[in-house]
DNA sequence: CCTGTATTTCGATTGTTTTCTAATTATAGA
DNA sequence: TCTATAATTAGAAAACAATCGAAATACAGG
């Protein structure tokens, strides 16, 4: 499902993720933590965000501190819309 | 997948099936036409697309026609606004 | 009522996604 | 270098989705 962001945002799990991280970058950690997951769940759907651009990432000594790419949104919002106007 | 619209324009066929009814209302069997698959597949598409209320199709004698639902895109638009903005 | 056309539903098969546990990688600090 | 913490990757099981051919439904016209 890599780069189809219609197929990432098809799961409930990565649409919460989107909606925390839009308040602000969490690391990976405090993104799992609001899920009954296990860790390694969370960290595949955050690949699958990485991989279709939505979300990004960078390292900050051992934490991962993942946001949003508002541009990859924009992009999937002007997509949309020439879908059906 | 029922209810889930990001599932249902996940995938290829089904928003090359929106971009078809973007111009105008087709038929099923126009729409199927259009691609390469068996009929009943086209059909399934389209019930997913149904399903989740981007399309709807009302029946003319034999025929069923099939068309986008606006509304029903533009709430889509705008939740996915919601969800980074 | 029977036949033909349009389309869907059923059941099976194959491929993909979600989820887990266990093992691995990356980094910091003693 | 060794240990601890943060997070990922690997591999497998279970659930789900795409696809097809065959059978069924809906309707129109003779």
């Amino acid at each position: 499902m890599n780069n189809n962001a219609w197929g990432a945002l098809s799961d409930d799990t990565r649409r919460e993720i989107v909606m925390l991280l839009r308040s602000r970058p969490h690391t990976a950690g405090e993104i799992s933590d609001q899920f009954e997951l296990a860790p390694a769940t969370v960290s595949h759907h955050l690949s699958v965000l990485k991989g279709c651009g939505l979300v990004k990432c960078e390292r900050r000594a051992q934490t991962l501190i993942y946001s949003l790419n508002q541009s990859a949104f924009r992009a999937l919002a002007k997509e949309l819309t020439k879908l059906y106007s």
